[in-house]
DNA sequence: CGTCAGCGGGTTTTT
DNA sequence: CCCGCTGACG
């Protein structure tokens, strides 16, 4: 055991953490207080101590990130091979790997679809329009969609669920049922139902979890503050036997209400122990005693206080711009002055803001930038944003993953419709009308539709309509038989040459700039399905079985076929949300757009209540570990009109000891 | 069948 | 202001 892996090294409620492992433990861990690290020692002690086999382990986490950090840190802990041997994974992934052994007891296929939040945007909007085919006009979808979302978060997942009567109107209640029968029709299983269909799978199956219980005696999951009814349900039936169950949380940072996640799952994890961690690593004691005033405003949290026994600290920098442009501004200057003075590196450096639309001024402000580098003049602050489209939910990947989908499983309507036409091959609206209204009528999937319509004319298409249709039906055969004999690599290549798939993106994208990017992302997409090819074991992976993998792991993002890593290594200053930010820590900080309305959020306040925005603010100030600058404007842009904006009411909230007011425009 | 203008709607987002 | 979708036209 080498020192650094020693229990030793941690403070004495870290210890506790680490070394009480029966039973079920709740581990309260405020910000920057060495959570992973407890986790990932509580694991190494596990399995030093004998209590475990690490295969009897099994870790869930929220993000892909977490769990990297996780395995990268038990392999330092337990060496590559022991650790390997833990499960470490996000719930969604686990759920996966169950039912991509079981699925076919609920009445799928192993070839089942994977879809994400677009495919069921597209689905549920086609869905309305069937509904509503006599109304004159479309009401918002908005409201229907997040309904439906939230409620299957909760476990909505057929009529019987016990959760099915809090609908608001019936027509979201109608469209959640006919959204259901579409992906049982389609073979499709969505991100919500991954989670669910696993819960029904343990229901149904008793001897299935049995396995699955028998096998991981030890449960761990971490940030327990942002589970939802499901996966509270899956951590129950998944720890029942052995009843050692830990969860690791912090109720301070709940932020996913809106999306499903229960606070009370923490607040009311019923326990024989809770540990609380308490002592900060990151933060001076300035930040964290700003972080402290703002939080202990809320009524629906544990007590817990932040220290850290780095003492004093700067103030909190606090400046009120006159709009949004001098703000931005004011915090481009900031920002090199801040690095010059104090010997940062733009990587040390960070922006964060409530909603996405904040970042458009800031990034013009660094752009246009010009500062001083010894005695050359520079242009421009190097900037990343963070929390862009993914590389795989970008139209033209999509597209092509659509066609593999197909291929794979051609009751997969929503492919089947995105592909049918594209690129353009004759089959228009009127055609797809015609084969749909069949299809939805009759029940009869679209697939049989066609093939039945080829065979003989039913629907009385004009010769150009049906040729295209055959055309297009050859083509998905011949391409079947290519990928059940070929390798993926040189199907995919065929494929994109086949299908013309260039012209696709001719007929989409205008600017020859963009076609480029696009082709770009074309030729990225076939060197990474061959790359992933090349990672699996052949013997143990038939053809159909690696194509399933491949198309249901990436839309999920854990085995990084092509997602960039999005590390923070690179020279240069950081801008994202303070959601995105949750988890990561900077040197200094830049908190803009401190504006009610902007958080709290208006709208916000209304669905999630009032705590959880002031939740997000504590995740926002938490983040910085020796600078903190808190910044607004008092006329700001919305939606296209300058309106007046007063400062946050949470900034009322940090005592004004800790802060130095100061003139926008001179910086410190 | 395909294109383009005009209209409505705009918080956060991972999996 | 900026985006995406709908629906009217060529």
């Amino acid at each position: 055991m080498t020192n650094s892996s020693s229990l030793n090294t941690l403070n004495p409620e870290q210890r506790k953490a680490a070394e009480t492992v029966q039973g079920r433990v709740l581990i309260l861990a405020g910000a920057g207080c060495g959570k992973t690290l407890v986790l990932t020692m509580r694991m190494a002690h596990l399995v030093h101590s004998g209590i475990a086999k690490p295969e009897e382990i099994l870790g869930l986490t929220f993000t892909n990130k977490a769990a990297a950090e996780m395995r990268r840190r038990m392999a330092k802990l337990l060496g590559e091979e022991r650790s390997k041997k833990i499960t470490l994974c996000t719930f969604h992934s686990f759920c996966l790997m169950v039912l991509r052994k079981d699925i076919q007891h609920l009445g799928y296929t192993k070839h089942f679809s994977l879809y994400d939040a677009h495919d069921i945007h597209r689905l549920i909007t086609q869905i309305s329009r069937t509904l509503l085919e006599h109304e004159s006009v479309m009401p918002s979808l908005s409201p229907t969609i997040n309904a439906i979302s939230k409620a299957r978060s909760q476990g909505v997942f057929d009529e019987n669920s016990p959760v099915n009567d809090q609908w608001h109107d019936q027509f979201t209640k109608d469209v959640h049922k006919r959204l259901q029968d579409s992906l049982r029709a389609y073979n499709a299983v969505d991100f919500d139902n991954l989670l669910c269909l696993t819960v029904e799978l343990f229901m149904k199956k008793p001897h299935i979890l049995d396995e699955y219980q028998n096998r991981f005696r030890y449960l761990m999951i971490d940030e327990y503050q942002d589970t939802n009814p499901v996966q509270y349900q899956l951590a129950a039936h998944l720890s029942n036997k052995h009843n050692n169950l830990c969860v690791v949380g912090d109720d301070d940072q709940s932020i996913y209400g809106w999306r499903g996640a229960e606070v009370r799952n923490i607040l009311e994890f019923d326990k024989a122990c809770v540990i609380k961690l308490q002592q900060n690593y990151r933060s001076t004691n300035t930040i964290l005693n700003a972080a402290n005033a703002v939080i202990k405003n809320n009524k629906m949290r544990r007590d817990k206080e932040l220290w850290s026994a780095i003492e004093g600290g700067e103030s909190l920098e606090v400046f009120h711009a006159p709009t949004e442009i001098d703000e931005a501004q004011a915090v481009a200057d900031r920002i090199v002055k801040l690095k010059e003075s104090k010997n940062l590196s733009w990587k040390d450096i960070a922006i964060l803001y409530r909603s996405n639309s904040l970042s458009r001024q800031i990034e013009m402000a660094l752009l246009k930038k010009t500062w001083k580098n010894g005695d050359r003049w520079i242009q421009g602050v190097p900037y990343q944003i963070f929390g862009g489209e993914e590389y795989y939910e970008r139209r033209e990947v999509k597209d092509i993953m659509a066609y593999l989908r197909v291929i794979l499983n051609p009751f997969d309507q929503e492919a089947l419709l995105r592909i049918i036409n594209l690129p353009r091959r004759g089959i228009g609206e009127e055609t797809l009308d015609k084969l749909t209204s069949l299809n939805r009528q009759e029940g009869i999937p679209l697939w049989q539709v066609l093939q039945r319509q080829i065979l003989n004319n039913t629907l009385e298409l004009t010769d150009r309509s049906q040729k295209a249709l055959e055309q297009f039906s050859n083509l998905m055969s011949e391409a079947k038989q290519k990928f059940e004999n070929g390798n993926l690599r040189e199907s995919v290549k065929w494929l994109i040459e086949r299908v013309d798939f260039k012209r696709s993106i001719h007929e989409e994208v205008k600017s020859e700039k963009m076609r480029a990017f696009k082709w770009e992302n074309v030729e990225e997409f076939v060197s990474a399905i061959g790359d992933y090819e090349d990672n699996l074991h052949k013997e143990l992976r038939p053809q159909d079985i690696s194509l399933h993998d491949f198309l249901t792991t990436t839309p999920l993002g854990q085995d990084k076929p092509f997602r960039q890593e999005k590390n923070i290594q690179e020279e240069k200053v950081t801008l994202m949300t303070f959601h995105s930010a949750k988890g990561l820590e900077f040197k200094a900080c830049f908190l803009i757009g401190l504006e009610d309305h902007i958080i709290p959020h208006e709208k916000s306040l209304k669905e999630t209540g009032i705590e959880e925005e002031r939740r997000l603010m504590y995740v926002a100030i938490t983040r910085a570990k020796r600078y903190l600058t808190l910044s607004m404007a008092k006329q700001r842009k919305r939606v296209g009109k300058d309106m007046p904006s007063r400062p946050s009411r949470f900034l009322f909230e940090i005592p004004k000891e800790l802060l130095h007011i100061s003139q926008w425009n001179c910086p410190p």
